[in-house]
DNA sequence: TCTAGGATCGGCT
DNA sequence: GCCGATCCTAGAT
């Protein structure tokens, strides 16, 4: 399991670690596992993208606020919940938002979760559909991803990961954020 | 209180 | 590729 300490450092090189590493999920409904091949990076106060951009600070956003290590699950167009880790820590309210991954564990569970007519390759390769997939909801929100017997938690990935097969793209979705919307801070595994 | 808009998804054309 | 669903969140009043 990865250690506070991975969390506790500069939010892209999180971002970039993450890539290959596995989120698995263990509840009574069913263990999963996915294997975590696309995530986002955002940057805290200085990034017109992110919930806590200028210091905002509000009930939603809280967990961001706190120690690194710990899940940030909100609700988005009101029927989608997202997954971030929470990093830096210590009042520097940044995050990685966890886009997708391929299931390495628990296939079946995930297809009772997201339906029996959804494509193998549409079943976890978005941040609504992992959250699906995983079970998380908001009531996830603040969970610790430190403690070893949380039922999430996310472990190191079994091989490494090169620089040579990830790709540096925008970020989805936030054509809202100005010049920030084409900032490269979006990884992705090459297939 | 009220209102606009969103870090998305899946079905349909 | 397009578009509607669906309701919470945050900021304004």
């Amino acid at each position: 399991m990865l250690p506070r300490g991975f969390y506790q450092r500069p939010t892209e090189q999180v971002a970039l670690d993450l890539l290959g590493c596995l989120l698995v999920r263990t509840i009574d409904d069913g263990a999963v596992a996915v294997r975590i091949t696309e995530v986002e990076a955002y940057l805290g106060i200085d990034d017109p993208a992110c919930h806590t951009f200028g210091g905002r600070r509000t009930a939603r956003t809280e967990t961001m606020w706190g120690e690194a290590g710990f899940a940030y699950v909100y609700l988005i167009y009101g029927l989608h919940s997202c997954l971030n880790v929470v990093t830096v820590g210590n009042d520097v309210p940044e995050a990685v938002l966890i886009r997708g991954g391929e299931p390495v564990m628990g296939t079946p569970t995930i297809r009772r979760r997201r339906g029996p007519r959804i494509a193998a390759a549409a079943l976890t390769d978005g941040p609504g559909k992992l959250c699906q997939a995983l079970a998380l909801t908001t009531i996830d929100d603040g969970a610790d991803l430190c403690d070893p017997g949380a039922p999430l938690v996310i472990r190191d990935g079994v091989t490494p990961v090169g620089l040579e097969s990830v790709e540096r793209l925008p970020r989805v979705g936030v054509d809202y954020a100005g010049s920030a919307a084409t900032w490269p801070l979006r990884f992705r595994l090459r297939r």
